[in-house]
RNA sequence: GGUCCGGUAGUUCAGCUGGUUAGAACGCCUGCCUGUCACGCAGGAGGUCGUGGGUUCGAGUCCCAUCCGGAUCGCCA
């Protein structure tokens, strides 16, 4: 029998003073001061100070010598008071200290590859690799402890509010709208495949066609897409479904959820019900559907004061329709011509657009980075509706409607980091609405649904919404938090003549329709309850909670960048004899690295 | 697929306008040390400077190619 533990690493306080324990753990660290040895001792706990003396057990501080970083341990000893002098207030367990009498070794540990300490910078690839050890860090530990209390929270949440949780194939067919499937070839259907899903959709609206009222399920969905720090190809969905409710049902839903969730995991209360932006406002004013409200920087329209300036970037622009827009930075005015250079060629490199215009609005003088073809009467007017103040810089985009925007809403973001501006304390949550309900694809000449092709648009949109497609609102929602879009949902088209209407507007002829979505429009033959849900990003969530920077670090065993889990090396090739059961080549020429 | 940034000791990094034996910190190893908790002190090991080519008397440094990583745009209903 190996020394087992009577407690853990991080439980151990005064109370326990004179209490024969046992430890388990992992040496974290350990001090040869040559009489006396001292090591702390971890689990995911906490950690305790062991004392190795030979005045407690020769035999075990002989034997102490050998320990080093990382081997695991048990431990049996006194718990000891420390003397005042020798108390140490930064660890919890740091009044007493276990005076160690006996010493088992259960493993010896190679030297790690990075140390394991919450600070580390080390190339992420590395801790990838040895995912192990990069997740005995404490902070990764947090991480996925938060996430645990996430987990727990949501079903609480849900249980108690009568939701069935109900699991959704894994296997499924591919779904032709949206983001690339990841297929799974049939060995028993020779030629054919499954696609792992991408959303739960087309299942959680038959659970409603079903009956189930609703539904939810915290699952697992794949992209084949490329990847971002907040971004992996499967990730894990807070998916919910509920019948016989409109968006105002959603919103209570989501926002009660919301605020367990901030309540349970980190001790947050926050203000329900959230603030709601149109899709419109939030693009014309902060360039963006997830704007991060936890700064302003509004953006003001400047296209009537330049239309018909002597900067041809200006007057061309609005004369082609486009616009002039900007918004002013608090404060920036003095930043040096170097810097605003370099602003620029970051706003040219990085955001695609082809000059940046500034004002610095300071005391003795209003300077314009293009007052050679603008007139100070330009100039001034613009800073004035900018509304910029002394001190302030007028950050301006010129460009066609589509592109300004989005282009100016980065810079903002961009400002906002660079310069402070963000308020870390907040959390800003905010829904936005009245999404356009499709998107025009210049490249394949056809309009795609902005949300997904079961979004209902709003009823007073239906009537004639073949005739200006482009205008019709959906009854679509986002939600974004902080500025990252941590959910969206909408209530679904429940009626198969609505349905029919928008694959007609997508393109989608009805055989097609049949072929692909037959049994979801089949089901809505037999009795379909008007319904609607949301899917809410758990990772992305988890992240934001715990501050963390990368997605990567809230997934237990995530892949890089190129799709890859380095831990266990795949995706990797297979033999010959699984293609050939699975009916499959590699087409040749193709490389395989 | 495009653009930008990076690759030097186990790790994180420094290494100037090209110049002798490529450094630091942490980690690791050995020794000393009975109250440390970033223990301390003394000593030591550890490098194909991502790879290949080129320029040069001489390349970690300059040039070209290539591989790898990251960020970002496209993409992600």
């Amino acid at each position: 029998m190996f020394l087992k533990r009577s407690n853990t690493c991080g439980e151990l306080t005064l109370d326990d003073t004179g209490k024969e324990v046992t430890l388990n753990g992992w040496v974290d660290t350990r001090r040869d001061l040559g009489g006396v040895i001292f090591i702390d001792l971890r689990d995911r706990y906490g950690v305790t100070q062991i004392v190795f003396s030979p005045q407690d057990d020769k035999e075990a501080h002989e034997k102490a010598d050998q320990l080093r970083s990382e081997y695991v341990i048990g431990v049996k000893g006194t718990v000891k008071k420390r003397d005042p002098e020798n108390v140490n207030p930064n660890m919890p367990t740091g009044n007493i200290e276990v005076r160690v009498t006996e010493l088992e070794i259960f493993s010896t540990a190679d030297t790690p590859p990075f140390e394991i300490k919450d600070d580390i910078r080390t190339n992420e690839d590395l801790r990838l690799k040895y995912r192990y050890l990069d997740l005995r860090r404490k902070v990764m530990q947090n991480n996925l402890m938060l996430r645990s209390k996430a987990y727990r929270t949501i079903r609480n949440y849900f249980h108690k509010n009568e939701f069935a949780e109900v699991e959704t194939p894994v296997l499924m067919r591919s779904t032709p709208e949206g983001a690339r499937d990841y297929l799974v070839p049939s060995r028993v259907n020779p030629g054919k495949f499954f696609a792992l899903p991408q959303s739960p959709q087309t299942y959680k609206q038959i659970l409603m066609v079903s009956g189930m009222d609703r539904y939810f399920q915290i699952v697992k969905c794949f992209r084949d897409e490329d990847l971002r720090a907040d971004r992996q190809p499967e990730f894990t969905q807070v998916d919910v479904e509920m019948s016989f409710v409109n968006e105002e049902d959603i919103y209570t839903m989501a926002e009660d959820l919301m605020k367990d969730l901030f309540k349970e995991t980190i001790g947050v209360d926050i203000k329900t019900p959230f603030p709601r932006m149109t899709y419109q406002d939030a693009m014309t004013n902060y360039g963006s559907d997830k704007p991060d409200m936890r700064y302003d920087l509004k953006f003001v329209d400047l296209s009537d004061i330049v239309a018909k300036s002597e900067f041809r970037v200006f007057s061309k622009t609005v004369e082609k329709g486009g616009k002039v827009i900007g918004f002013v930075a608090p404060g920036l005015g003095s930043l040096g011509r170097g810097v605003m250079d370099r602003l620029t060629k970051r706003v040219q490199d990085e955001i695609g657009a082809g000059g940046l215009i500034y004002l610095k609005n300071n005391e003795d003088e209003l300077y314009s980075s293009v007052s050679k073809f603008v007139s100070e009467e330009e100039n001034r007017a613009m800073a004035g509706k900018a509304g910029a103040e002394t001190g302030d810089l007028v950050l301006i985009l010129a460009g066609p409607e589509e592109s300004v925007y989005p282009q100016l809403g980065q810079l903002r973001v961009m400002i906002a980091k660079e310069y402070d501006l963000i308020d870390e304390s907040k959390h800003n949550l905010l829904w936005v609405t009245d999404f356009p309900l499709l998107e025009w694809d210049p490249e394949d000449g056809r309009y795609y649904a902005m949300h997904h092709p079961f979004t209902s648009p709003r009823t007073e949109d239906l009537e004639g919404m073949e005739d200006n497609p482009r205008d019709v609102k959906a009854r679509a929602y986002d939600l974004v938090l902080n500025g990252n879009e941590i959910g969206g949902g909408s209530i679904r088209i429940h009626n198969r003549e609505v349905q029919q209407r928008m694959f007609n507007m997508l393109g989608i002829e009805e055989e097609e329709a049949q072929e692909k979505f037959g049994f979801l429009l089949d089901a809505f033959k037999f009795g379909a309850p008007p319904h609607g849900g949301i899917a809410l990003g758990l990772d992305r969530i988890v992240m934001l909670l715990t501050g963390a920077r990368s997605l990567r670090d809230v997934i237990a065993f995530p892949k890089n960048q190129k799709a890859q889990s380095l831990m266990d090396n795949c995706p990797d090739v297979v033999d010959k004899k699984q293609l050939d059961e699975l009916h499959i080549q590699i087409k040749p020429g193709v490389k395989v690295k």
